[in-house]
DNA sequence: CAATTCAATGTATAAATATACAGACGCAAA
DNA sequence: TTTGCGTCTGTATATTTATACATTGAATTG
């Protein structure tokens, strides 16, 4: 994988998780297939400009809006298709659950359709909660959901 | 001198020139009459949310971050006009969109609240969870939500 | 008054981060 | 083909930062 592609990553990681130490970061990195070491790490640190403070790193805009800019969302058949792994429903709810590091692009991607039956989503760092109206249409979304992920 | 003045002078030294480092801050503190190791300048520095970036030692406001006092709870209605977007209920679940960023401060000012109707809260990036003992009682606190959204 | 508590700080060192050096790799030029 | 160069990265270690533990001083308590 190529150094624009970590850089990328880390962007990502930084701007939705708490990010404490390079030891951290370095460890979703590697969940997501980069194998890198502390040192390759303080110098995409460095590269980035990243900042470090009270809550861990930060990007130098500010606490750093989603990676994905909103004129550039995955298609969420190929995010579930790549990174999509499981999916298990209780009542209205539907627990995705995806590779390493991946569920925050999985939320976009569904974000991103408007699908009546998603109120709401929330991301983890591999795992999607997915809040629908009742549980008929979990069961209906569960159902889309499956036949993505293959 | 107390630790008052102490900080007072930090503040304004980091605001004013570049400091890269803790020895350096130290010895410029020396030079003002503060006799401290570099211990106290890291405990000071904790102890003020100050920020390391590519620029050296920085003010929690000083590089844009908007990131609240984490000893000073904001005003659940001043995060929620700020960064309160849209309120959906599912059940007694309520998910709480907010802007890019912002959902661990609005969960911040609610759970400060003790409100009855809320159980507990979960916060991703621009979302937040807010579960509720039961349905009318979400109804109940998506409409105070909403109002405090304005 | 002595004893206790608490905040603040220093010393020593653990933990975190940066960097010198060497090697691998790809590419272009000779 | 070889050579030179630039980029990138890991290893080892230097530097920086955080923190455990002990001490000190001031305030409070019995």
């Amino acid at each position: 994988m190529s150094k624009i592609e970590r850089h990328n990553a880390i962007r990502e990681l930084v701007g939705s998780t708490v990010i404490s130490n390079q030891e951290e970061l370095r460890r979703k990195l590697i969940r997501r297939g980069f194998d890198v070491t502390q040192a390759t790490v303080s110098r995409d640190i460095h590269e980035l400009h990243l900042y470090k403070g009270p809550n861990g790193y930060a990007l130098p805009n500010g606490n750093g809006n989603g990676q994905f800019e909103e004129d550039d969302l995955p298609s969420v058949h190929d995010v579930l298709s790549s990174f999509g792994l499981k999916v298990n429903q209780a009542q209205n709810q539907l627990v995705l659950i995806t590779t390493g590091g991946s569920a925050q692009a999985v939320a976009l991607g569904i974000d991103g359709e408007d699908w009546p039956e998603v109120v709401g989503t929330l991301a983890g760092d591999d795992t999607v909660l997915i809040i629908c109206p009742d549980q008929k249409r979990a069961a209906q979304l569960r159902t889309r959901l499956e036949e993505m992920i293959g």
